[in-house]
DNA sequence: TGCATATATGGTAACGCTAACACATCGGCG
DNA sequence: CGCCGATGTGTTAGCGTTACCATATATGCA
């Protein structure tokens, strides 16, 4: 067992020939000290650098000036973003942050949350997609009076405050975008049908799709291969749903992807059989990220302010921990953008 | 301020009517308890959902079952594997993880790593770039007998275990693999040479360009526009530093980029300006992100065993906190590999 | 029967820190 | 001169948990 050892404020306290209550004084700056003995504590602090022990603090003081992040799975870029953005502010203000990942595991985000839970962190930021337990826990959180921030995720229970950015809307204009260049065949990439439902982006592309006369063909939804459920789409999920549309004796002219990697696989595969972008098919992705400007052609997407909602959401919780917002849930949407580059234009004819 | 109440053991001793002695007891499964008494107890805790306090376990029992991950930045996809590839092994043994990312700031580095000691985490994960005030704290908390394993970092002082790749090696081999091709010219984006000297790929670089008797142009070394420093190198670096080699009179024929990102976008300035990969130009990335064997031509690159290092890196720290472990520090060093795709070929005939 | 051992429970103190109170000493002022 | 408030320091107790010791009954065995 590897010990770890560390000088307590009674080590200062005899080293200053002072009481421990004072050495405290010292350190929170609180209360009557004179000048003289502040300083015979500090040169003892510094002699020992000497660091208040947290865990003691917070056992005493009833509070931690720990936040725990929830999120889906690192690698996802807007996971990326979100954390660091939320961090951000959690640092300005004195607080750090309790990590954990679920990586679409149920055992791995109780696990997550009941560490948070059993540490007394001060309030929580969920990214995560709803699941039963997940909820119920959250739940049980908020019961006992933890704040919870949501960030993306449906309007469901059990969660105080709520950050969002609008999918559907996003979505929505992207499809209306391929609509009014003229395609009339558009299909989605990024989920089966029975899990797209779930996803307030690929509502937005049904309704887009209705409400100009269009039809939801099934066959034009496009799910990873093995159909693994809600979870971030990737790439190769991008790449094989385009070789499937392409397979069709009716083929889409026009493909909204869930999100850009899945955007970029289906680049990637219609430009390996050899067909032109936008020329023979036209693509729109959606995130915005980095990449999206330097594939070729760049491809048309939509832009979700991700860092904003994490510094948001950030704010909103630590205004609960702080007590200086109280009562009724509140819920903040941010719009999304369509950024139109190279990836879209009118189609060719094609037979009916 | 938000107020949590929790039950407490005692509270639960009341109800099950026992002492607080025979709760812990049942919790921790350890003594002697009747089997009555147990599902009493245990009734009790599901009635409350009572959770044990982590942080009074802590301050008694003088260790803590959570490790520090500091990182540089989150978006950096080695980071993003990283992190999740060492939660991973964590949560299996029942740790978990305070993360603090610095994005090249001192500030948040010392801020990061203070955190981490108030709270009196069992370990720490580190993989930023070396600062100096960064090996002082670390040294620091050696001396405390904190233990500490680096990730892809120099051999540096103040460290307990090391886990790295072989960038030197994965360098060397791509440039070989170029100069094999029978490329003569061959520059670098990524860094500035100023700050290019502490990167072992640059190093890998100048080494094989030197073993087969070719010169390390300065010329052809690009750094960000900027010269922010040794952080990350982004595709917009990758961008302008190409459209800086491209406007040489002496141009490059192939380019050896920082990583993956940076190549990424080295090719999209060179397709825009009409060029041809690889026949007008050859790129070798590094990282062997996803998205490089989706990019047009798919990217030959090194790939590092990121997820590999990270595992090992959170063995190696539980082994030493566990106490498994005593002594020597020890290094572990896993190889990268040179994968070829379709982004290098023998260049075309060019003046000298 | 007596005594060692296993089984079962409780009491006390301490981890490191700080809120609350107590107790000084000092200067100022009616 | 006595009283008040400001200033400076110490004492006590308790946050929630568990290590350690004490106690009590039950069981086995000579």
């Amino acid at each position: 067992m590897a010990k770890q050892t560390h000088p307590t404020l009674l080590d200062i306290a005899k080293i200053a020939k002072v009481a421990p209550m004072t050495v405290s004084r010292v350190i929170n700056e609180s209360g009557y000290v004179s000048a003289e003995v502040r300083q015979r504590v500090r040169r003892a602090i510094d002699k020992l650098e000497y660091h208040p022990n947290a865990l003691a603090r917070s056992l005493k003081s009833q509070r931690t000036h720990v936040v725990g992040i929830l999120l889906p799975d690192i690698k996802n870029p807007f996971s990326g973003e979100l954390a660091g953005s939320i961090q951000q502010v959690l640092l300005e203000r004195g607080y750090s942050a309790f990590l954990c990942t679920t990586e679409q595991s149920v055992q791995r985000e109780q696990a997550g949350l009941s560490a948070f839970f059993d540490h007394r962190v001060a309030g929580i930021v969920v990214a995560t997609l709803e699941t039963k337990a997940g909820d119920e826990a959250l739940e049980r959180f908020t019961r006992r009076g933890m704040p919870i921030v949501s960030v993306g995720r449906e309007p469901g229970l059990a969660v105080v405050d709520r950050v969002t950015a609008n999918h559907w809307r996003g979505a929505f204009d992207a499809v209306e975008h391929l609509i009014s260049l003229g395609h009339k065949r558009i299909a989605y990439i990024g989920a089966s049908a029975l899990h797209a439902r779930r996803l307030r982006r690929f509502q937005g592309f049904c309704d887009a799709l209705h409400e100009h006369g269009l039809d939801v063909r099934d066959e034009w939804i496009a799910g990873p291969a093995g159909d693994s459920g809600p979870g971030y789409s990737t790439l190769a999920d991008g790449y094989a749903g385009m070789q499937r549309l392409l397979d069709l004796s009716r083929r889409p002219t026009a493909i909204f992807a869930r999100n850009d990697f899945t955007a970029m696989g289906a680049l990637s595969a219609a430009r390996d059989r050899g067909l032109d972008i936008p020329g023979d098919i036209a693509i729109v992705g959606f995130d915005n990220v980095p990449l999206s400007a330097f594939t070729s052609p760049p491809l048309t997407t939509v832009e979700q302010p991700t860092a904003e909602q994490g510094r948001r959401a950030a704010q909103m919780l630590l205004e609960r921990i702080e007590g200086e917002v109280e009562g009724e849930h509140r819920e903040v949407s941010f719009d999304c953008r369509l950024i139109v580059r190279a990836s879209t234009q009118t189609p060719a004819e094609q037979p009916e």
